[in-house]
DNA sequence: AATGCCGGGGA
DNA sequence: TCCCCGGCATT
């Protein structure tokens, strides 16, 4: 547990809610909020209540804000005006310069060079340029001691991971900001969404979804990031998501009361995800900040984010994808509810993203993307089909083609001449088909690398099977070819334009499978 | 029922 | 070796 609460620590340090937290006065919901999440809001030390205007933090009216109860004498560092100073701002360390130190109030109103703007903080938060650690680690304070009576709870706190933390956050802000191109809700997000920042963990779910990293359920901060796959592969969303979020995304105290059951679970009008295991439920949540909603199904899940979220007044198409980053699956462990829902349907293990182009759905798979594991993915790959037509080998053949001289295939078997054009010949052996097939499927199969672009899943995967080279199931019989074959194109009537071996009642060699 | 083919067998 | 066909599996 500490771990994730540490991990929120940190995203929501990045945010720089740290600074600009709510006001200490916002009694209830601090209340509610689990004590590191208090800490942040205290820290912020800026009172003010948020305003849509996350930049200049507290800069409009410090003065007020400073008047609450002070802790005086707690300060252990005066700081003059025009002294160099550090604080934490946005996550980072921020170099500043003292404006004003109010040593009643403990707060020290800091201009910050680097961001251009004023901000006010705990003097605690602050220190010197040269001393060492970020304020909040500092010494400053004894616990207990100075603590303010409304804010109890944050001397509690072990507030020394913070900054690794928040380095941490910075990277993945960054690969963040990169994947969602700056349009992400996350960044633009009032800040009063912070309060209930589950979202700010989600927010890295996406990649967690595409990689489909299982990183085993450890719940440990590294254990999120350190997968380097996970952040390597920031492969869109598909529904495929690792279970691992399960504990994560349902033990968070925001989910559970943005938990709601799909009113409508059977819409799914994709592949629906399909149940892994037994008694695995999977569900979508939504990671827009402060929301948390989880839904039963996609459909469900990008309609909630479209049309809350990104507004589905805005061109659709400009979020079309966007959607998909805003939710995440999250497999829930449910021997009971099992049985209420037709739990979607189970996805296949490397699972390409659903049909749907937008949401690669995580799909399936992630992606998809998934690394290694996924890679050893099923036999049929989207890649694969999408490459090679699928009918190419036995379909394309045209009449023309062939027929003439193939139509001895049957008795000639070593080998012929197929008439590619008039002057053109191509000498096949029959006999080696099979291992032109391999070859073929070889192709194929190295389109399934990675890099293959999601393309839209080709909904051919039977006939692939047809092009695999000698058949598994071979002692039987052969398998009913799908290819059109003599009879059915020239007809009983034309018996006499069959080949040869069709007119036998051997199998067809004019239109192989 | 229609097809597709294997396994056999006659010429 | 060429041709046919009975019969079974599949569709």
């Amino acid at each position: 547990m500490a771990s994730v609460l540490s991990r929120r620590l940190g995203k929501r340090s990045l945010l720089g809610a740290r600074v600009l937290g709510p006001s200490a006065s916002d009694g209830p919901s601090g209340a509610a909020l689990p004590s590191e999440l208090q800490v942040e809001l205290l820290d912020g030390a800026a009172p003010q209540p948020f305003l849509a205007s996350k930049d200049p933090p507290c800069q409009e009216q410090p003065k007020e804000v400073l008047k609450a109860p002070g802790t005086s004498g707690l300060q252990q560092v005066v700081f003059q005006p025009g002294q160099k100073v550090y604080v934490w701002y946005g996550g980072q360390e921020c170099a500043g310069l003292v404006e004003q130190h109010s040593w009643a109030e403990d707060k020290v109103t800091v201009w910050l060079l680097d961001q251009k703007l004023q901000i006010c903080c705990r003097a605690e938060e602050a220190w010197l340029a040269g001393l060492q650690g970020p304020g909040p680690q500092a010494p400053p304070l004894e616990p207990g001691a100075q603590a303010p009576a409304y804010r109890p709870v944050s001397r509690n706190i072990d507030v020394p991971k913070r900054k690794s933390d928040a380095v941490e956050m910075d990277e993945m802000m960054a690969a963040m900001v990169l994947t969602s191109l700056s349009c992400s809700p996350i960044v633009q997000s009032p800040p009063g969404a912070e309060a209930n920042f589950s979202a700010s963990r989600g927010a890295c779910d996406p990649w967690r979804e595409g990689g489909d990293v299982s990183d085993s359920g450890s719940s440990t901060t590294s254990g999120h990031w350190s997968g380097g796959s996970g952040i390597s592969t920031p492969s869109p969303p598909h529904p495929q998501a690792s279970p691992k979020y399960l504990g994560d995304a349902f033990g968070s105290p925001q989910t559970d009361h943005g938990f709601e059951t799909d009113p409508d679970p059977f819409l799914l009008d994709e592949p629906a995800p399909r149940k892994r295991r037994n008694s695995v439920k999977v569900m979508y949540k939504c990671l827009w900040p402060s929301c948390g909603k989880v839904l039963r199904s996609i459909v469900g899940i990008k309609r909630h984010v479209k049309a809350l979220h990104l507004g589905d007044t805005v061109d659709s198409d400009q979020f079309k994808r966007e959607e998909d980053f805003y939710y995440t699956e999250v497999q829930m462990k449910e021997e009971s509810a099992a049985a209420t829902v037709g739990i979607s349907a189970p996805r296949t293990p490397t699972a390409e993203p659903p049909p749907t182009p937008s949401v690669t759905s995580l799909p399936p798979a992630t992606l998809p993307p998934a690394p290694p594991k996924a890679q050893s993915s099923g036999p049929e790959h989207p890649g694969l089909e999408s490459s090679l037509p699928s009918g190419a080998l036995s379909k394309s053949a045209p009449g023309s083609f062939w027929h003439i001289q193939a139509d001895h295939a049957y008795q000639a078997l070593p080998s012929f001449q197929i008439p590619v054009s008039p002057h053109i010949y191509t000498s096949v052996s029959w006999a080696a088909t099979p291992s032109a097939a391999c070859s073929l499927s070889t192709v194929r199969s190295r389109s399934l690398s990675f890099s293959e672009p999601p393309q839209p899943p080709p909904a051919v995967k039977s006939h692939l099977i047809v092009t695999s080279p000698p058949r598994a199931q071979s002692s039987a019989r052969k398998a009913r070819g799908e290819a059109k074959k003599c009879r059915k194109v020239y007809g009983i009537e034309h018996r006499d334009q069959w080949c040869t071996a069709c007119r036998w009642k051997k199998a067809c060699q004019r239109f192989l499978d």
